[in-house]
DNA sequence: AACATCTTTCATTTTCTATTGAACCAAATA
DNA sequence: TATTTGGTTCAATAGAAAATGAAAGATGTT
């Protein structure tokens, strides 16, 4: 039986289709938005269109990009559940595609980009209000209220966090 | 009248006290969650904290930054609206304070940095939509219906982007 | 075992962003 | 008017982030 060898696959380098270069495009925009790298971007937003699992290989060929960048990127995109392997029959290479719910997607993310920043808030937070106490006259008087509205936006973020997360997420997270 | 000139002044560079030290570092970590200059944020950061208005040497000297940093940074944020001018009597310079109200400044930033990337989102999905009809086969059918998927989601995130800048905003924006 | 294919790793290079500082402008003072 | 001071601009530089590609690992095949 015919295996899908690099003689049979080369041959089969498509270049992108109109549609594909628009949605790749439209995937790299957001990117920026949410300050990502573009390969990550390119890396999706090509899956996101492909009607089969596409193996490492494709993304070098058909958007162009080297083998190291491929690799880590799948695995950043696996990381965050962007992306699952998929067992294809006859070819021992990894297939991937994409996973379209922004219902885990946007949480993940928010979580991995957002949240981290803010692990230690909370004790600077009581630092402030401590050191804040040490000073006198104008200075504290503006240092204690100034970090009672940090503590205050702090927990209102957190607050609301969850709530939009569940809006982005909840019902139509995957759209119908 | 004795004036605000160099000589009075520059007895006066104040180093960081540790209120402001981490009431600073608290800003450039939140720089970070949002990708924006930690420059910027210092200069915020010290505003924040600052119980009266300052003048920009006052940046330069005490978190030690370029005139043109603090120069470009202070119109960032004023264009921002998170800062305002003040004037201060018997000095020439201009003085800067902080405009610590969430209320606007969260819409302002998600128009300035998310939006603009998105301004013609609308266009590119109608011409995935066009292009999609004219594949064929598994191509075309994966394609029509990612197309609609992403026009739901842009759809999605119009909706709620509204919802979330008025909880995070509206009551408990300015904190009390 | 030797070979071929697929994948990851990571030091180097490239690309992009932020910061600097000298030159310049504007306004106030001498 | 000359000078000092406050402020902006922008070309050059430094610094950070992303991409490359050669080398090495891993896993199959002959």
């Amino acid at each position: 039986m015919k295996r899908n060898t690099v003689e049979t696959r080369t041959a089969g380098v498509a270049p992108l289709n109109p549609v594909e270069v628009e949605v790749i495009h439209l995937f790299v925009q957001f990117s920026r938005a949410l300050n990502q790298p573009p390969s990550i971007a390119e890396i999706y937003g090509l899956l996101f269109v492909s009607p089969r699992p596409l193996p490492q290989d494709d993304f070098c060929d058909r958007i162009n990009m080297s083998k190291g960048t491929a690799s880590q990127g799948l695995r950043y995109l696996m990381d965050l559940g962007a992306v699952r392997t998929v067992y294809v029959a006859g070819d021992r290479r990894v297939h991937y595609e994409a996973v379209a719910e922004l219902r885990n997607l946007a949480g993940r993310f928010v979580r991995q980009q957002i949240l981290t920043n803010f692990e230690d808030s909370g004790t600077r937070l009581e630092r402030i209000a401590t050191e804040a106490q040490k000073l006198s006259g104008d200075e504290r008087k503006i240092a204690v209220a100034r970090g009672k509205m940090l503590k205050s936006w702090e927990a209102n973020v957190r607050r609301v966090l969850p709530i939009i997360l569940t809006i982005l997420g909840g019902r139509n997270g995957a759209a119908r």
